[in-house]
DNA sequence: GATGAATGAGGGTTCATTCAT
DNA sequence: TATGAATGAACCCTCATTCAT
């Protein structure tokens, strides 16, 4: 039992080492671009010897590819978490509403990690669960291509959105007059850019009938 | 006179050599990213003594920005050339279509230089020119944040909309049965984007009226 | 009582751990060179914490030198146990014989902690003890300058000839044709080389008579 | 032509940085094991920027490979030079004071470069060479294996004792009163481990008949 | 005795840039 | 203008060792 007890909470001190490392892994790569972290300057910034980076992460690319997953997981939960079970453009309407709302909690993280890799391979799959929630609920067919690519552009342009919005309020070489759209206004933008999606998924694959997904925004 | 003509000759043949470089250099950072491009790796692929990079471009950095500035003077010169002056829709489709033979045409460029780095700092005011064409023809207020941002949110669409597509025809870790879309389907996908763009400007702007826009497309 | 017990049980378990700890280090300093051996790696292969090792050994140096012992031991286990009393010949002959039994039986370990460290300072009093064996039977004078170096030559001969014998079934580079010699033939082949090691010291020494040992041989 | 002379004088410098690395690469691994070397030593040791190592070696283990090369480059010099061409035995006595005079020059390099490194990738073509020569010279069969490996026992045990010898002057463990034995007395002693070699050689193939060679010595 | 988290020295390599020629 | 030798900062990683539990 104190043997237990004992592992237990060396188990639970390292761990709480790794959740060091891991915030502050998360906190380097939101300010910089990968190649400008350094692993000395995430193990400094958790307090810890530089070695631990490798020990707990097996190098500076797992450190990186961990930020991404607990800052997706985050934002998962975030997204997801008491989803109300109306109709179908409510639901999206909260999904947007909610993600807008990460993102203007986690600018920085937001800019850096989310919106600024959008193709980055870590990301890959974290976006493509993004869209196939998106693809469910508008009862797309899955695996058609033309709504594969088309739903990936509005992913793109909706992550643009949010960056832009976000810049809004920052500095900017050119002092940007950005209004600062309401979080209403920028889902409704949403919507309207995920309907010019499904209406070009229909251009790309004219066998498509996109009228019931545009008919449930 | 001699003098002149020597010296004519080596500014000729520094020139010349400039353009090795410049070549070089698009050749380079289209096929790996930014920090994986050696200032060596140029000047080999050139035939010249690497301290040439330093020497006509300030170092690397210069070289890259010299290098997203040729590919976007091409691009425009490809885009912009001989424009039918009909209808503002036709207009667009046509310079769409030709944005889209020049990415097709040069893949690995478009892939790693236009498309990947749309945030890119280099790239800013290339985009923003771009951006302010359609602005221009489609008769919308310059200087509105809604147009801005909402019409930076269909380049990144429709950016990634043809970076998908070129994909489509390459080695990709999930054998991809994206079908390749022709030119004609791609090009109505852009509008169709377009417009959804510009309703999402409605929506941040309701003091817009997009309407007269959407009616051009 | 049950203190003692349990006190033995742990010394038990102890040494056990040691045994594994020392097999571990044994196979993995017969596969590796010194610097290329890990501390971790031995822990691994013996399936415990890597601290143990310098708990048990005081360090990897320490792990190296009770590896190199535990296998001369047993090397010299293995050629001196019943030895035939008869003639000096047919007792250089069995040891001989057993010796390329030992390194034909482990030939990782021979060729990489018996025949190639050859030089390496943990060996050097084990080597000596081989020699002066020799020495005795051959009843030659200890402590003679020019026999301890001329055994020395031979030792290094008979070591290097048997690491080729080792190496004519493995692969090497070159495609080699090395005749895999029998036991005896190499046996002979050693006796020569202490002949010729014999003659050696004679022309170091001429006031050494080495006649009556090659009388032995 | 003032290009030329420029250019030669460059180049002259440049060649004479790497002469100086490579002095100070051999001064190095002369007198540590390969491991405890480090690039930065050679550097230091050379009096030029630690960089200069890779750039002009490829790394330390073209360092390395360089020096073991100069070495042998400068041995093979120094015993083939000037060879008097009389009888094959007196020919290889001169060899052989050759070698024992060399390597008393250089007893760092020697104890550490060459004779220690006797089973090391780096040397084995080096050594191959050297075996050569005596093989032809005593006109054995080349290819024959016995013979190959027992002059390789025979390399083996005169490198050893060599390295004897040489230690015979210094500070070891055990003060050791190893006679210095003369080149003379040396050389001869190589010679009858020389015929001690040629007869295992026989013992190892009896179809061999190295009567012919013996009689040379 | 055993664990393995934590430390931190140390190494090799890469590479942009400078500068003498 | 062109060369490429030279510089040296910076980085990531490995690993033996320590030590609290």
């Amino acid at each position: 039992m104190s043997t237990d007890n004992r592992l237990t909470a060396r188990q639970a001190a390292a761990e709480q080492t790794k959740q060091k490392l891991l915030a502050a892994a998360v906190a380097e790569f939101s300010q910089r671009p990968y190649d400008e972290v350094t692993v000395g300057g995430i193990a400094r910034a958790a307090g810890v010897a530089h070695g631990l980076v490798s020990h707990h992460f097996q190098g500076k690319q797992g450190a990186y590819v961990a930020a991404v997953d607990a800052v997706y997981r985050q934002m998962e939960a975030a997204e997801s978490s008491e989803l109300v079970v109306d109709a179908v453009g409510d639901r999206l309407r909260q999904r947007f509403r909610r993600f807008l709302a990460f993102v203007a909690a986690n600018p920085d993280t937001a800019l850096n990690l989310i919106l600024a890799s959008g193709r980055d391979e870590a990301f890959a799959a974290r976006r493509e669960y993004s869209i196939s929630v998106v693809t469910g609920w508008l009862d797309l067919p899955t695996g058609n291509a033309a709504v594969t690519v088309a739903l990936a552009a509005f992913a793109d342009a909706a992550e643009g959105l949010a960056a832009e919005w976000l810049r809004g309020g920052r500095a900017t070489s050119p002092p940007t007059d950005t209004a600062p759209f309401s979080v209403e206004a920028m889902t409704e933008a949403f919507l309207a850019l995920l309907a010019g999606a499904l209406r070009s998924a229909q251009a790309l694959d004219p066998s498509l009938d996109v009228r019931p997904a545009l008919a449930l925004l």
